[in-house]
RNA sequence: GGUCGAUUAGCUCAGCGGUAGAGCACUGCAUUGACAUUGCAGGGGUCACUAGUUCGAACCUAGUAUCGACCA
């Protein structure tokens, strides 16, 4: 007999363990199966487990036990990313906190090498807390991207994108993260709104000159008042930039400038004259309409210096410290006051300098747009500087082209969009970081500057020697590869290759990439480009699921300085209120927020979590796994489904105490009784809509269908009936009923477990000697349909509804509880008959009854009600107030005259009878004439009540 | 400013041409045998608004309003 109630906690490691020992997380390696291969989004090395990441997994690990379930050959691909910046990052920041010397005076081979003891030690905590999960990751094939394979790969892909010129070298306006001292891609920076300002300068005018500029216009635009100007007003919000201005440029078509353009002007504080150019950029009724080209240091304006020849002063070090500058001519363009200064001590320079010079105009507060470095979050500064690139657009022209033709599906659909969008407009990818911890980019120069790439150090001295005609030194550059770089060969650098594995034939193509929306550049894109390039133009996988975000209950994203982050292992372990307290207060950015955190969670969460346990927590995940945007978890919809795997429990303790006989097999064509073929039918119902959502990923249909069968079927209706059954004295009834109630939650515990996989194993072995895992058996059916047996399905389908209305009527007219009533069925067909008298003993004990005869007519004073045309009388007259009676029917019979009026008024419609399809309209006549017979035998029972 | 999306029961959301659904919350009743982490019954919705298409619209089309995400 198993225990009163499952322990999450005193099984779910166990079963793990025994699990992963048993190698049932390994591909089944049987090759004439199908292959069936998801590879994980590799986690940061440096990462711990978040609720999106319990979500995202959750999904794979039920597509994957499902997939092996059905027989196919699975692998769920593990591993983790290197990621350059936060690795560096966080030993860096160790490496301080411990007094250690710093990065730069440790010297690379040091520092990289307390990286990969930092990893060795602290990394990849992310992914034991995955196995608490109960993923069913193919450990044994972990990867990393850093592996010396992979990196392999790296280098392999490295040469040849740039032999074929699909990667260079070339010198470009780069995010640049002033406090890590790299490049950063786009997508690693972040576009926040904060408050800034909005200065307004005057540059003066070269040699005193003077124009008319319009101050005030009429109705039609043409300008009735003027001022004399000696000045052009421009306005920027980044006044340092200033020092490096190329040029002031006006539209074209803006009248106001016409006079001037081609004139020049006084740039201040740097003594130089810079030109008024025209160029289509300025936008004539933003600001002045003037604007400042720093061709240096902005996106837009680096296009405008390139189209008109202007000379781009890089006014900044790496660091982001103001620096020399040269023109063309050599001569230094910054003053020397402001070299060395911080690029916001600068700024507050320049506008007191400005200002002393009496050329402010104006300061607007202004909520402006800043770029930070997402790692970092310090304000990223564009940079001119040399990077490697990837020729994107060309490697993006196969992805877009296998994505329309639906070699690549995207679930939800509408993501297409999003992806072609992006594709369609992409930019040079950068590749390379100003970083350690990474693989080296490889690239060797010569004396002379000259590049040699090659996968090796060899190679590249063999070219170069090539090329110079004798040995030479060569220095490899510094930089490394950004992780994404790597990240992009995961479907089949982890499978082998370069060399054609075995792996790589079965795992490749995957079948599925399931992530959130927003990487789903970073993932998709990037490994569609790379997959499509050198596995001969295969997509990397057949179907991209794309889940929603996690947010807390109210629809707020998780995050640390919110106080409103839940951990998923504490679902699974449970917390008190201060433990989860502490943590959420703990290591803020403003601390000044602790106060209220805590107050909300006490208030939200006063007993902290309970042990939900991980099938809790999984069913939860793939309950609310719709294919919306958002998921707002709700901890109390955690509680609900631990209740579900509790309700499942106590079936089968039951189930256990009746002597079910677990472990056989069935054939449901010799069972006698209707409850007996019915629910096995269902089972197969059951099966079949799992299935079905599944393939669609319809994960939270899925959810449903075995959340529904288990409780609202199985418990509620098949426990009940056959209960007298299981308790009776008929043997063959008997033992056939704990022959199919053992079968069914056998099979119930199969059509659970992608979902729940612990209490469903757990069951598994403690009901019978089984010969294997859970895990490891075959999904019930493809025979689902076979065992439907539809006249049985409608004999209990009709008792399930006869006892339900019964009770309803007992209820709606507060027949009490415990009392047993008689009850007289009126005009029953012969076939109604037959199953009344075959189920007298059920329906009597379900729904309370003391007698149940059939009769001609109904007792004087009863209460009465339809059941698909057989009139169904309570014989209660001395229990019931009759005015309360005839309000009942009152209320009932005008719903009904309601609803009959709507289907007349329809069927009255000509246009509704000559175009609507046939079964439809037959479908509703059929429904008015059985409502017209309820109205008619419920009108009778009024009227006989209303004599009395 | 551009793009995409949302608006359905008190809350969180399914449904996406043919009788408005779920979970939670709420109300009433029930406690000696699987389960109170429970059972039985119930209340609650002009499906944001306007116009159109259609025999028929929560669902399709156009517009309006409000909210949101991403990108500039």
């Amino acid at each position: 007999m198993i225990e009163q109630r499952f322990d999450p906690q005193a099984h779910e490691q166990r079963i793990y363990q025994r699990w992963e020992e048993a190698g049932c997380f390994r591909p089944s390696g049987d090759t004439s199966a199908e292959a069936y291969a998801i590879m994980i989004p590799p986690p940061n090395v440096t990462g711990s487990l978040h609720m999106g990441h319990a979500l995202n997994n959750t999904l794979q690990d039920i597509l994957v036990r499902h997939a092996r379930m059905q027989g196919k050959n699975v692998r769920w691909q593990p591993g983790m990313d290197h990621a350059g910046i936060a690795t560096q990052m966080v030993v860096e920041r160790q490496l301080g906190e411990t007094g250690n010397a710093g990065r730069r005076e440790m010297g690379r081979e040091a520092f990289v090498s307390k990286v990969w003891e930092w990893k060795e030690k602290s990394g990849g905590n992310i992914l034991n807390q995955l196995k608490r999960l109960g993923a069913s990751c193919d450990w044994e094939n972990e990867r990393f991207t850093l592996d010396e394979g992979l990196s392999e790969a790296v280098r392999r892909v490295f040469v040849e994108l740039y032999d074929q010129g699909l990667i260079y070298r070339d010198k470009r306006l780069v995010n640049w993260d002033p406090h890590f001292q790299t490049a950063l891609s786009n997508l690693e920076v972040e576009n926040r709104e904060t408050a800034g300002h909005f200065w307004h300068f005057k540059y003066p005018l070269e040699n005193g000159e003077t124009y008319q500029f319009p101050t005030c216009f009429d109705a039609d635009g043409v300008p009735i008042a003027w001022e004399t100007r000696d000045y052009i007003s421009i306005a920027t919000t980044r006044p340092e930039t200033m020092l490096g201005d190329g040029a002031v440029a006006v539209h074209p078509d803006d009248q106001r400038y016409a006079p001037i353009v081609g004139k020049r002007v006084l740039l201040p504080l740097a003594e130089r004259y810079i030109p008024i150019i025209s160029d289509p950029y300025p936008d004539p009724d933003f600001g002045s309409g003037a604007v400042k080209i720093t061709g240096a240091h902005d996106f837009n304006d680096y296009q405008v210096a390139k189209r008109n020849d202007l000379p781009l002063y890089m006014l900044m070090d790496e660091a982001g410290r103001m620096r020399q500058s040269l023109d063309r001519d050599g001569r230094n363009v910054m003053p020397e006051k402001y070299v060395g200064m911080d690029r916001f001590e600068a700024r507050k320079a320049v506008v007191s300098d400005i200002d002393a010079l009496g050329l402010m105009i104006m300061v607007e507060d202004k909520t402006v747009q800043q770029p930070f470095g997402d790692r970092s979050n310090v304000v990223v500064e564009p940079m001119l500087t040399d990077q490697w690139y990837v020729d994107a657009e060309t490697l993006a022209a196969p992805a877009i082209a296998a994505v329309r033709e639906r070699r690549t599906v995207f679930t939800p659909e509408t993501w297409e969009k999003t992806f072609f969008n992006w594709m369609e407009n992409i930019e040079p990818w950068c590749i390379s970081r100003q970083l350690w911890w990474g693989h080296r980019i490889p690239a060797w120069y010569g004396p002379d500057g000259e590049v040699f790439v090659a996968e090796t150090e060899d190679g590249a001295a063999a070219a170069a020697e090539a090329h110079y005609g004798t040995p030479s030194e060569l220095v490899q550059d510094e930089d490394v590869l950004d992780t994404w770089f790597s990240s992009a060969l995961w479907p089949f650098s982890t499978q082998g290759w370069p060399e054609q594995t075995p792996d790589l034939k079965q795992f490749y193509p995957g079948a599925v990439l399931v992530t959130a929306f927003d990487i789903i550049f970073f993932w998709v894109a990037r490994m569609m480009m790379m997959g499509l390039k050198f596995m001969d133009g295969e997509v990397p996988f057949r179907d991209v699921y794309i889940h929603a975000i996690v947010r807390d209950e109210t629809g707020k994203k998780m995050s640390k300085s919110e106080g409103n982050v839940i951990d998923p292992v504490d679902l699974i372990d449970g917390i008190d209120v201060d433990a989860l307290v502490a943590k959420r207060t703990s290591g803020l950015r403003q601390p000044q927020r602790a106060p209220a955190i805590e107050k909300d969670t006490r208030k939200r969460f006063p007993k902290g979590f309970e042990a939900y346990g991980a099938d809790a927590l999984r069913f939860t995940l793939a309950a609310m796994a719709t294919k919306g945007r958002d998921i707002n978890l709700s901890v109390d919809r955690v509680a609900g489904y631990r209740n579900f795997g509790t309700k499942l429990w106590n079936a089968t303790r039951f189930a256990q105490l009746n002597q079910a006989v677990f472990g056989t097999e069935l054939a449901p064509d010799t069972l006698s009784l209707s409850v007996n073929r019915w629910i096995v039918g269902a089972v197969g119902d059951c099966e079949a809509r799992i299935t079905d959502a599944l393939r669609d990923y319809r994960f939270n249909d899925a959810a449903d269908a075995i959340y529904h069968f288990i409780w609202d079927v199985f418990c509620d209706w098949y426990l009940e009936l056959t209960k007298p059954l299981l308790q009776g004295d008929a043997p063959d009834e008997k033992t056939e009923t704990q022959k199919v109630l053992g079968w069914t939650l056998d099979q119930i515990f199969k059509l659970l477990h992608p979902f729940s996989p612990f209490i469903t194993e757990a069951l598994w072995e403690q009901t019978a000697a089984r010969d294997g895992f859970l895990m490891r058996q075959a999904w019930p059916g493809p025979n689902g349909a076979a065992w439907k047996d539809a006249d049985a399905a409608e004999e209990i389908d009709w008792l399930i509804r006869l006892i339900t209305t019964i009770r309803s009527v007992r209820s709606d007219v507060n027949v009490p509880a415990g009392a047993k009533v008689p009850v007289v069925l009126v005009g029953a067909s012969d076939k109604t008959a037959g199953r009344v008298t075959a189920n007298s003993g059920l329906i009597a004990r379900l729904a309370r009854l003391e007698t149940l005869r059939l009769a001609d007519e109904a007792p004087a004073g009863s209460v009465r009600t339809v059941v698909d045309g057989t009139t169904v009388a309570l014989a209660i007259a001395d229990l019931i107030d009759s005015q309360a009676e005839i309000l009942r029917l009152d209320k009932q019979l005008s719903k009904l005259g309601g609803e009959a009026m709507g289907l007349e008024k329809r069927l009255g419609n000509e246009a509704f009878i000559a175009k609507a399809p046939a079964e439809v309209v037959e479908e509703q006549r059929q429904r008015l004439a059985e409502l017209k017979a309820t109205q008619t035998k419920l009108a009778q029972a009024r009227a006989q009540l209303a004599d009395l």
